[in-house]
DNA sequence: ATGTTTTTGATTGAAATTAACCGCTTTCAC
DNA sequence: GTGAAAGCGGTTAATTTCAATCAAAAACAT
């Protein structure tokens, strides 16, 4: 058994299971304590994991780029509380699709990072965290809009209409009892009306400043979707109720 | 048992294992340990794998532990120069593909604004670039890969292979007479030779450190494009401009 | 055939890697 | 608290692997 071979093998467990122990290595490895100690050593100052009593685990770094990019975002704590939950619903075989948008950003670091979810995403942003987070991630193709940095198009569209997602988690701007599911931008609402139809269950992430509220381009009607919000008042929660699924997230 | 079929047999047992032992080799090969030892130091002065104690292990893993932000501080007075360059060959109306990588990252800050040019990337980081310096940018779909954040995949080169483009720049780790382009990703190396074909005018963008490399998976022919290049030295511009359009890009 | 260059195999001391041992610290159950 | 068990770093000696050297063998040109 040649080193390389150790520190592989001792990498690649830690990728799968987040923590090894030294006694364990031992025996897979067989090879003495003293040789599994100075492998663990050697790649803890190569800074690819943290020791512990014990053993080692695994390190993130990704969370500190998180809290950057977290700035500048309203109702910081309601989205959270919704990524939470969204996360909670995605399960082991999963395939996602997750919207560009600030809400859903937060999903993202919730998300069973153990279990086996492939994720088709239109956002740069959203892209580039569930990489660093060793999840399998495709891109949709298209065109890149400035503002949101999020692909639209009728590339993009054709590309979502060849998959079938078990879940999709959208974001949204405007919710109302009479006009639906609304948005701004016409090509992202046709983003998010194509994902929506290709998936066996849709949600809208939406926190409660977007309730009673109406944009220029429709999505879908209340009833094609659940809706996964925090913070909502009563008569918000009751009126909505009536029309579709409302998941509400607490602390 | 020639020199070249040692080389060839390593290679590929390197290919599909991953790692090599040195007494495995010389038993297999029936020579002796010296003769495995020239071999395994050549193979590692042209870059096609890297010897560790016992033997020898596949390049590969180790490109992908260096990370595109620890890449991108090595040569960067040159990368400038060859960005500068490559920007100035753009003209109005183009439409041009850009290679993921630090190299075609740099050409992205000179890129004439005014005209009226649309460009694809398979590059997260350049598409982000080019939309907030308010260029027409079309993002590639597909799996993205973590490391290099460039998308890659069948998808992705079916994507490219829709587009038509008067130029394109891409990327390269290694060149040499003998085995051409090479990079160590066989499915970034698809999705490179995906786009050369779409383009009229393909370019390699490749500092001085990239000659007289060799990496695992062949892009191209030498004759198959040209390549925009600075700080290198009177031997190899004189051995490469046998083969191919060398341009020298100075202060 | 002769001399030259290239390739190969054997030998060497140096360097790296290993398992086992030691005294000490941390952890845990009672 | 207290003792047992587990875990820790450091040292040691044996083993393996390494690079360097040199001479024999093979390939080559003249």
């Amino acid at each position: 058994m040649l080193t390389a071979e150790r520190h592989d093998y001792i990498l690649n467990k830690l990728r799968e299971t987040g923590i090894v122990r030294l006694q364990e290595l031992v025996n897979e490895l067989n090879c003495s304590e003293s040789t599994i100690r100075r492998d663990l050593t050697y790649l803890e100052t190569k800074g690819l994991l943290k020791r512990i009593h014990g053993g080692a685990k695994r390190l993130y770094t990704v969370e500190e780029e998180l809290t950057i990019k977290q700035k500048s975002v309203k109702n910081v704590h309601e989205k959270q509380l919704i990524g939470k939950l969204a996360a909670s619903l995605v399960t082991d075989q999963d395939v996602i699709f997750i919207d560009a948008g600030t809400t859903t950003l937060e999903m993202i670091q919730y998300l069973p990072m153990k279990k086996d979810i492939t994720v088709v995403t239109n956002g740069i942003h959203q892209a580039t965290l569930l990489t660093d987070l060793g999840i399998r991630t495709y891109l949709v193709g298209g065109r890149l809009k400035n503002t949101t940095k999020a692909i639209i198009g009728a590339s993009a569209i054709a590309q979502i209409r060849s998959y079938q997602f078990n879940k999709c988690f959208l974001g949204i701007n405007g919710i109302d009892t009479e006009f639906g599911f609304t948005t701004p931008d016409p090509e992202e609402a046709a983003v998010k009306h194509a994902a929506l139809r290709q998936s066996a269950h849709p949600f809208f992430l939406a926190d409660y400043s977007k309730f009673e509220k109406v944009n220029f381009a429709k999505v879908c009607d209340l009833d094609d979707a659940a809706i996964i919000t925090a913070g909502i008042n009563e008569k918000n929660r009751s009126r909505y109720q009536k029309f579709t699924t409302v998941l509400e997230a607490k602390e």
